[in-house]
RNA sequence: GGGCCGGUAGUUUAGUCAGGUAGAGCGACGGACUCUUAAUCCGUAAGUCAGGGGUUCAAAUCCCUUUCGGCCCGCCA
């Protein structure tokens, strides 16, 4: 059938409501039980008595006729429950706008419950109330909605006809939920910063650009919310949290979407060892309440989240496993590096840094081993511009990066609170950007420095990656099964 | 940016290798049915075979191209 002859044909059934008397959108319906609570009720009762004056309302999944009797299946936001219609108790004026209904409608059903031959827990109907009229189809109901694109275009329809998809994004939900409440519980408090900045810093990335006109101003979309939440620590917060989008102008794969979420935390009087402890902790305790459960299976991997994580030394671990020697005498400088990456059968973009050297020796050799939750630790301060130096070694920073399942889920700091220092890195910055023309340096934000002039106290900061930690605990292996609307070519 | 794979009715798909009237289930429409639950039974309609171009007597099928999606690589805190 062609889409518009379906469509006509519900719109018939919709004028034929009317011509009833019958509103197919009315304003609003009052039930006195969800799916779930309805079911409850009878489950309850030994004999089939008082439940009676039962309303429900609910999406017409099924629809199954006998003639004079017809059986439902109804779904709310939290279930389902099988309705029936009788004709000879009904009325068969009532009876027949079962006729004009279609799979997708809304209706409302008061009635009482009880049980049918087959012991099923069912409402006997004896006031029907169209609640909304659908007038495009329902995907199919066996299969489900299988088209990736159409799944990803048409979200809704993918949550209509997928149950393990609804329930992705519920757990996705609950995981914000209680990673909120874990924070507050540790005396931290949640706050909202600008997510249009004059200047994108705070991470190395390309920003999204946009003209804000009354201040005839270009703003970029924040890359990440790190430093105005410093300066909350400078106004005297000691525990500050922000869980938001963050935008990035790069490439889409199955662990990058342009817009993402994080959730980063500042502490006061912490440091990155305190604050790896929190991760660990956080991370573990989510699991258990959600999953009861620790370990998680993810790509065939069975991951244990149970602390303590590993710790290893970043500069270590690229001996062994890359065999460089990040401080050697001849890898300090950019060729040096980049002729010991080449003798490892590495291939070095031309024009690039020391530090992005660095990170795909990292990238490329280390990351993707980290399956089991681990923290590889101290980064060289070429590739750190924010992180508070090691007291004992002046080329690493105090920095740890989590990973899970081959993934960078969390980044964290001992914050630099030296203003001065803060300075000259950030002239670092600017001066590699410049140097390498590349967008994705970090950037001089001049209204940060100033705030840090004025004291932040020695911090611990944390950057968590919230889509990737969902992935890992529902064991999704693209990052677009656990946003609800991700990035796709427009269709024009 | 490069490579590979894919797009067939509202939906799930067969058919593509080897060119010859595009077929089925669900859904829709008409009919039967008071215990179904992927209801069943009888019947009917429904297709820009992603778009465009080419080869051929003949193209869903072969070729070119555009587009969208997937996977991999590159890029990427």
């Amino acid at each position: 059938m062609a889409k518009d002859e379906l469509f006509e044909q519900r719109i018939e059934k919709l004028n034929r409501l009317r011509d009833k008397g019958i509103d197919p959108y009315p304003n609003s319906f009052l039930r006195s039980h969800t799916t779930v609570e309805a079911r409850a009720i009878l489950e309850e009762l030994a004999e089939n008595q008082g439940a009676s004056e039962i309303t429900l309302a609910g999406r017409l999944v099924s629809l199954r006729s006998m003639g004079r009797l017809t059986f439902a299946v109804i779904r709310d936001g939290q279930g389902q429950i099988q309705v029936s219609f009788e004709r000879d108790s009904m009325g068969t004026e009532k009876y027949s706008v079962l006729k004009d209904l279609d799979l997708g409608d809304f209706i409302g059903v008061k009635g009482e419950m009880y049980r049918t031959k087959t012991e099923e827990i069912t409402l006997r109907t004896q006031e029907l109330t169209v609640l909304t009229k659908s007038l495009r189809p329902m995907p199919e109901k066996w299969h489900g909605l299988k088209d990736v694109e159409q799944r990803y275009r048409q979200r809704y329809l993918d949550l209509i006809s997928n149950e393990e998809v609804r329930d992705i994004f519920q757990f996705r939900s609950k995981f914000i939920f209680t990673l909120r409440l874990l924070m507050e519980e540790r005396g931290f408090m949640e706050v909202e910063t600008p997510v249009m900045l004059p200047v994108a810093a705070g991470a190395m990335a390309t920003p999204f650009v946009t003209t804000h006109n009354a201040l005839d101003r270009t703003l970029f979309l924040r890359i990440a919310t790190e430093l105005h939440l410093k300066r909350l620590l400078v106004g005297g917060y000691d525990k500050v949290f922000e869980i938001g989008r963050v935008f990035r102008n790069e490439g889409l794969d199955a662990s990058h979407n342009p817009e993402f979420t994080t959730m980063e935390s500042y502490e006061a009087y912490g440091d990155y060892e305190s604050t790896m402890v929190m991760v660990e902790e956080l991370l573990s305790s989510i699991a258990q309440k959600l999953l009861g459960t620790r370990v998680v299976e993810f790509q065939g991997e069975k991951i244990d989240f149970t602390p303590p994580w590993e710790r290893i030394s970043l500069v270590e671990v690229v001996k062994e496993w890359a065999g460089i020697d990040l401080f050697s005498s001849e890898n300090k400088t950019a060729t040096g590096l980049r002729k010991s990456m080449i003798d490892q059968g590495l291939n070095p973009a031309e024009g690039t840094s020391w530090a992005q050297m660095a990170d795909k020796i990292i990238g490329d050799l280390v990351e993707p081993k980290l399956i089991q939750p681990t923290f590889l630790l101290d980064y060289p301060v070429e590739m750190t511009p924010l992180a508070k130096s090691k007291k004992d070694d002046e080329n690493l920073v105090e920095r740890f990066e989590g990973f899970v399942g081959g993934m960078e889920i969390a980044n964290a700091f001992t914050e630099l609170n030296d203003p001065i220092e803060q300075r000259e890195r950030f002239v670092f910055q600017e001066k590699s950007r410049e140097e390498f023309a590349k967008e994705e340096f970090d950037r001089l934000d001049e209204d940060f420095l100033v705030a840090i002039e004025h004291g932040m106290p020695p911090t611990g900061g944390l950057g968590l990656g919230i889509d990737r930690l969902v992935m890992v605990l529902t064991g999704q292996s693209t990052i677009r099964e656990v946003i609800l609307f991700p990035q796709l070519r427009s269709l024009e």
